[in-house]
DNA sequence: TGTACATCAGTGAACGCGCGTTCACTGATGTAC
DNA sequence: TGTACATCAGTGAACGCGCGTTCACTGATGTAC
């Protein structure tokens, strides 16, 4: 157990205080609209007082990026995992929802990094204790269990895809200002669209394509 | 037959290149990314130029954004007729990845305008003969097949929901870097999972929900 | 066909703005003896 | 405990930049007679 100074506490305190504002600014705005005047200004500093802590406005964005990616990771890791493999994958999926819900500014951060073309930060969501690695192992216990099958058309890796796609769709509909979700509790609908899939991947007989 | 004078031709075909080179724009650098004085200098024109044609940049923004769910609306509409209502919709499922793919900057501007809060767009998205209604026709012609059934806790909407979110997850991952989707042709992925998602609303008995 | 005039398409300079970053600085906090 | 000095946290002014929009203007195109 490392001892902090007060010097040293104060320091990233104020350092938590500048990601917690820049988050705030990005659920308002969104990504782009984050800008470091503003942010000093909300905090009641100098614009050049920020340099303090980071050295350009990209670590920061970066900073919070990375932030997200382990909050969503704590989301996936939160769901218990004594349930069937099955409920497990589903859970997680309502626990993507969840997050996006709850954190918007990460959620919509976190795929404008991915679009970007900083590789570097793809890399970083896509290896090791990821959020698309928990993913993987969650589906890849599904398919252990003899329930669902995989093969060479549809792999472990097409399988998790997709339900990231669908999981990940319901969250992008969801933040947009449609008039299906502003009223009722989503949910039950993604509880039931999730299963809708689960029911398709247990039937091992897909019709043949017709391409 | 309106006859057009060369004047109104040539103010037709510049409006026409304005909204062209906006486009551009947009697909390079994002929705976000577009400015006026950059789209000036693109056509080499003065910035006060293009107030000839267009009284604001927002005016801008939304010419092309209309123009988008117009195209989009082309692209659904081009799925044959005489197909099963099944295999239509999944061939709906796949112009509107198509479109996403062929045309992302049309897409993802769609979509920041739908998540503002500009409501005014939001409707033109999701009335008349907007894509989504084009999607919800489709949907209902599958279900008086009777081959799928809809419920209380599953409606027609609800399907239509799930089908969009899914398809507009596979755009979206599609569109960001990730390594999954840079080499193969995706098309065989995007039929796989429609069909799984198929193969599961045919399934009409679906487990209690245990939540 | 020619002339007089109106409309039009596009220019260039200027407005006020907010931005990220740098830099010399100052007063407060911490350290050594 | 007090003093001398070093480090630190934060300031304020300035840099150069690109932005959307306005406005008075000009030369070219079209119209009327």
């Amino acid at each position: 157990m490392l001892e902090l100074s007060p010097r040293q506490r104060r320091y990233y305190k104020t350092k938590e205080t500048i990601l917690q504002t820049a988050r705030e600014i990005i659920a308002e705005k969104g990504p782009d609209g984050l800008s470091l005047r503003e942010l000093a200004r909300r905090i009641d500093y100098s614009p050049s007082g920020l340099y303090e802590y980071f050295n350009s406005k990209e670590e920061i964005v970066t900073a919070v990026c990375v932030e997200g990616l382990g909050l969503l990771s704590n989301y996936l890791n939160r769901v218990p995992a004594d349930l069937s493999p099955a409920d497990r994958l589903l859970e997680m999926g309502l626990a993507y929802l969840d997050f996006a819900r709850e954190h918007p500014e990460y959620f919509r951060l976190i795929f404008a990094s991915l679009s970007h073309e900083q590789t570097h930060l793809a890399k970083e969501a896509m290896n090791g204790d990821s959020p698309y690695h928990l993913l993987l192992q969650a589906v890849q216990a599904v398919i252990e269990t003899g329930e669902f099958t995989v093969s060479e058309d549809f792999d472990l890796e097409d399988m998790a895809f997709s339900l990231w796609a669908l999981v990940h769709g319901l969250a992008v509909l969801e933040q947009t200002h449609l008039t299906k979700f502003q009223q009722e509790n989503p949910t039950q609908l993604y509880r039931r669209a999730l299963r809708v899939f689960g029911e398709g991947l247990r039937n091992k007989n897909f019709l043949p394509d017709n391409s």
